[in-house]
DNA sequence: TCTGCAAAAAGTGTATACAGTTTTTGGCTT
DNA sequence: AAGCCAAAAACTGTATACACTTTTTGCAGA
């Protein structure tokens, strides 16, 4: 490349460069484009977005801060497998969060508020029921930051869409059966409860469904996928 | 403090350059180092700790993650100014995981990981008899990381370890008086109901806790300090 | 003296260069 | 043919270069 100065198609925002890098990635693995144990090569990534290594790897090291990849050192980027320790961790730290936050909907949430959710669940229902995976697992982890950010507590709502990300990873590496529709009849339930304003019904509700999707997990099981897919790549 | 000569050889660990930097930037902030809304001019920072540009950047990055400075587009890194509306909500998270967290403590707590935290809380009276102010804050919210780590939930360390980074600057902008060593005595409360087993006081006893170090401060005020400080700077 | 503006200085944003390390490759030995 | 070592390729880690933006400085005019 021996064109040093102006670039005709310099036209990225400034700011917004490592940032929409940093989605596109976290998309892709959310959405289980990118497995557990891929590697991810800076020059390969530049190439693809277009743009230098610095500006990936500043995306990396924020990914790598979420735990949705992992870096070692002088070896390059990964992403994350994470193991069912930890995977129990998280969930245990989302059933902290959420059977409190549920707590706290049923006594303060508007009409509007649960309007609102009550409209999400409705989405949740329509792409379970016309196949879409894609969109059914987004929704699913929705909800639960949809509840946290109608609660108008940012802090929460960025905390739990980070833990939900990451339960995405763990649920790809260790799901045995899709607990999927159940999670949508889950969430139904709960906004029933929250719409009776029965404050105990929809907090036992709401740890009962994590637990219940925690169970789903084989977490106790070796980690076949990630180190055979790794030790073949 | 003057920076390490450069040496030629590259003897220091590729991923603990930056992690030191971020260490060095975050524990200087908690410690009231550096205030909300101080310039953190890259090149400066980059002289101070005898690297380029390239790995301080890396460190504001990640400092920005953990909403302990802010950058703004072509302006640069500022030591984070948290709003009252911020303060509040990050004090909600804490109360959710807190709350939660001493419950299970109280459950599954061994006579080893009591004990550890009885020495912990020696240490913080220690601290706050001999009026090391630095240590005491320290101490302080290192008891809450403390408890979460015994629990064997690294997780809920690290999410609880960043909000009380936060509270840290939180308590610095708004703090009316000081109630350090009301806090000490809150966690030998704490504590004390820990090792009777009582469940529901110790989970009480923390939520009051946080309350308390809440209300201490005066949240709703405009902002003076970091705002004229900007404004003189 | 105060205001306004242009030039300079300082600073950020991104790309590239280069050194050191890891991984791959290819040939040589057994 | 299989295994092992050396050279090459690829890749990461850090520094530097350069364009563009913001801030400061200095001077002319009112």
């Amino acid at each position: 490349m021996t064109s040093p100065s102006k670039d005709p198609r310099n036209c990225m925002d400034t700011t917004t460069a490592t940032r929409s890098i940093v989605d596109a990635l976290t998309k892709a693995i959310v959405e289980h484009r990118l497995h557990p144990g891929s590697k991810l090569a800076e020059q390969k990534l530049a190439d693809h977005f277009g743009v230098s290594r610095t500006l990936v790897r500043q995306a990396l090291f924020q990914l790598a801060q979420k735990r949705l990849i992992r870096m070692e050192p002088a070896r390059g980027a990964f992403v994350a497998t994470p193991s069912g320790e930890e995977a129990k961790q998280v969930f245990a730290v989302r059933r902290m969060l959420e059977a409190e936050m549920t707590r706290n909907f049923v006594r303060n949430a508007t009409k509007t508020q649960i309007q609102a959710l009550q409209e999400h669940v409705a989405q949740e229902k329509a792409a379970v029921q016309r196949g879409d995976v894609a969109g059914r697992t987004d929704l699913l982890g929705d909800f639960h930051v949809r509840m946290a950010e109608l609660m108008g507590n940012p802090v929460l709502g960025q905390i739990l869409g980070e833990l939900i990300s990451r339960c995405s990873l763990i649920t790809l590496m260790y799901q045995s059966d899709n607990a999927a529709e159940h999670s949508a009849e889950d969430h139904s339930a709960i906004l029933k409860a929250i719409v009776a304003k029965d404050e105990t019904l929809a907090v036992q509700l709401m740890e009962d469904h994590l637990s219940h999707v925690e169970a789903s997990l084989t977490l106790d099981r070796k980690l076949p996928n990630s180190d055979i897919a790794m030790a073949l790549a």
